[in-house]
RNA sequence: GGUGCGGUAGCCAAGUGGUAAGGCCGAGCUCUGCAAAAGCUCUAUUCGGCGGUUCGAUUCCGCCCCGCACCUCCA
């Protein structure tokens, strides 16, 4: 069964084919800008995307899947982070490119295949600058920067639908100036492919295109360039965030498809916003938080996940801390449930109703639902292991990696612990039982088992 | 102002022109010295409001109310 995706460009869900004669699925994903850790609303977006990529496995095989996420490793936020803090640019985004790999690996993110950068990428993208300046869909302003001709592009807001919109007129546009460098613009719209160096951008400058000044890519143009080197002028899927659809990706295929003069994109997908308290998260309202966050309250990176995966990608997704504590449990049950499942010779295959939700147009709140429904229905024993998995797989969902982490007691409370251990054994229960009481009040649970006990913090 | 998305049980959340999946929480039960774990059972005569189409609407149409996001470099 092909997998049926929405399609931002025509609004209308369309299966997912490879359109290459080699029959590999080419998936474009825009990666992180690494400046800093990335949020949970970041992580929405490539937990989603994950789920793309094993389905597109499942579908077309692991070998006929190629998957390239990019680093923006080079931008106002990266030259500025590093200008503050004194340090060489790629030392900066070196450090948060490793804490984004080691975010995803903990969420079970498979790696893509290619990882590319826009620094590692410089001279691709000037190739295709200097081609779009000799096809005069670019111009080179009076400072030496590199702008994009908007109006040389009649496909020009196809995909965000800007002939159907108006710009914000009034009050809400007064006092907010279209970018700094407006006057170097023949028009508004235009945008850069080429930043002039300027002081503020220390020792961050390449040779430019022919005839522009030394500086650093525009930000639309990596996506192209890298888009175009490691999966060709035509790509099946590109994803972002909803964010993304306008400008960047609306620019993406200006540049390409006017250097490359052939289709950029076959398909188009964007994942909406995660909120926090019903609001988008930002800095100025508090509500961000990352993982090292939501791991410092004690909840475990997949109940993140499971959390993630709850909402449908297509909708905005409120996340709560009521949230993970339900994704939480439901991870218990999915654990205990997979410890009951027989080594082999199930024949309930439960991945089936998961996997065609999933293939419906990423339906994984009702993937979920379905899996659920399966496994209430059919005792373990009856269920097939490696059927199972395999819906755990599509999902993303590590179940040893589920357990949340455990802190560890103190001193205090182990010897406690160990006291009302040996009262227990020795029968005498009213002593247990006050014991218990006193871990309890410590803020401890004691779990007992045959043969020792564990201690786990006490949840409010 | 424009564009897009949404309002389903205490919370979260699927879904369909034919009478409401699932998760969490809560309650009861089984099991167990106790507690926990695990298992079982129960929990929306109703889908923002008002009209309309229809044999029948939560699902289609219209209007209204409310929320969120985007409108040039934020996933």
């Amino acid at each position: 069964m092909p997998i049926r995706l929405y399609d931002s460009l025509n609004r209308e869900l369309k299966p997912l084919e490879a359109h290459q004669k080699d029959g590999v699925f080419r998936f474009y994903n825009c990666g992180p800008t690494v400046y800093a850790p990335a949020h949970i609303g970041n992580f929405r977006t490539f937990v989603v995307n994950d789920v793309i990529r094993r389905l597109l496995e499942l579908e077309f095989g692991k070998d006929k899947v190629r998957h390239v996420r990019n680093l923006t490793d080079v931008d106002d936020k990266t030259i500025r982070r590093a200008r503050d803090e004194g340090r060489p640019l790629a030392e900066v985004t070196k450090q948060w490119t490793d804490k984004f790999h080691a975010d995803c690996a903990a969420l079970n993110c498979l790696p893509p295949h290619v990882e590319p950068t826009a620094t590692g990428h410089i001279k691709e993208q000037v190739d295709m600058i200097e081609v779009l300046l000799r096809k005069r869909h670019a111009y080179r302003a009076p400072d030496g920067s590199v702008y994009f001709r908007v109006s040389s592009f009649q496909e020009y807001g196809e995909l965000s639908h800007l002939q159907e919109r108006e710009l914000k007129t009034g009050s809400a546009l007064a006092g907010k100036p279209q970018t700094a460098d407006a006057d170097e613009k023949e028009d508004g719209s235009d945008f850069a492919l080429w930043k002039a160096w300027k002081p503020e951008d220390g020792d961050v400058k390449w040779p430019g295109p022919d005839d522009a000044a030394a500086g650093r890519p525009g930000w639309h143009i990596e996506c192209s360039a890298m888009s175009k080197k490691h999966l060709g002028d035509n790509i099946d899927l590109h994803t972002g965030g909803v964010d993304l659809l306008f400008p960047h990706h609306e620019n993406e295929i200006a540049q390409s498809e006017c250097c490359n003069g052939v289709t950029f994109a076959n398909h188009w997908y964007h994942s909406e916003h995660l909120l926090v308290d019903g609001k988008k998260m930002s800095k100025s309202l508090g509500n961000l938080y990352t993982l090292d966050d939501l791991k410092a309250k004690g909840f475990s990176p997949m109940a993140l996940r499971y959390s993630l995966l709850a909402g449908h990608p297509r909708k905005q997704l409120n996340f709560t801390l009521d949230g993970l504590h339900a994704a939480e449990s439901a991870l218990k049950t999915l654990r205990a449930y997979r410890a009951a499942l027989p080594a082999q010779g199930g024949t309930v295959f439960v991945d089936q109703p998961v996997l065609e939700a999933l293939q419906d147009d990423l339906n994984t709140p009702g993937a979920l639902g379905a899996l659920f429904t399966a496994i209430n229905h059919h005792k373990p024993a009856e269920v097939s292991a490696e059927h199972f998995d395999r819906a755990m797989f599509a999902l993303g969902f590590d179940l040893q990696a589920a357990e949340s982490p455990k802190a560890a007691a103190p001193a205090e409370v182990e010897a406690l612990a160990e006291k009302r251990w040996a009262a227990k054994t020795a029968k005498d229960f009213a002593a247990a039982d006050a014991l218990r009481k006193e871990l309890a009040t410590a803020g401890w649970s004691m779990l007992d088992r045959k043969d020792g006990y564990s201690l786990e913090p006490l949840k409010k």
